[in-house]
DNA sequence: TTTATTGTTCGATAAAACTCGAACCATATG
DNA sequence: CATATGGTTCGAGTTTTATCGAACAATAAA
């Protein structure tokens, strides 16, 4: 066997992303994100407390469906549509095209 | 308001559907029915107690994206495409591709 | 420098989910 | 009838997650 070595379980990756997607409120952030473009932490209008949000902008991170980026004071978040895109082709726009 | 009452908060619904398939077990069991069709509740080959596995295909079940014929003593599983595929357009496609 | 604004991180607590054995229920089969 | 097969349901124990307040850090503005 020569040419593969990647191409691994796939599963695990998957499930963190649509764990991580399985959740009103995180939901509610990334439909907004897809309409909005980039938007702070605390513009999304969810009555919520900031560590509360905090929460879930680090799991929506940590699986890769988030990127980040600091101005001023504010971090702008906004979706990483091609990286999941290359990850999981088609899986993004099947969702998007749901909210 | 007339011609609206439904077409509600659609968030919920798909938040409960990716959250079920957010599982690597969970995610395994569609892999194999995306591929072989119906299978029975044991016959997955996931090494786990059977009220382990039961509790998975009630969540996949409750969902609405696993349904159930019985036959003799034995249930058989199948993924519900049609009924997903109206519910969600394009969600299951995008999903299964990366199976 | 002081004061806001915008977040993160850290506990602690509460709620959910997963796992498992045991009991149970059909439907078969001997 | 007795026994096996294939699953569900229940209850308990364990582990994850979610939620929140409080403390903290960085930048901006007064």
């Amino acid at each position: 066997m020569a040419s593969r070595a990647k191409k691994r379980d796939a599963g695990p990756e998957l499930a963190r992303v649509l764990y991580a997607l399985g959740d009103p409120i995180r939901l509610e952030i990334v439909r907004q994100l897809a309409r909005q473009g980039e938007i702070p932490c605390l513009g999304f209008g969810i009555d919520m407390p900031k560590s509360s949000l905090s929460h879930h902008f680090r799991v929506l991170r940590e699986a890769g469906i988030l990127g980040s980026r600091a101005e001023g004071t504010s971090i702008f978040n906004f979706l990483q549509v091609e990286e999941l895109e290359r990850r999981f082709p088609g899986l993004l726009p099947g969702i998007l095209g749901n909210l």
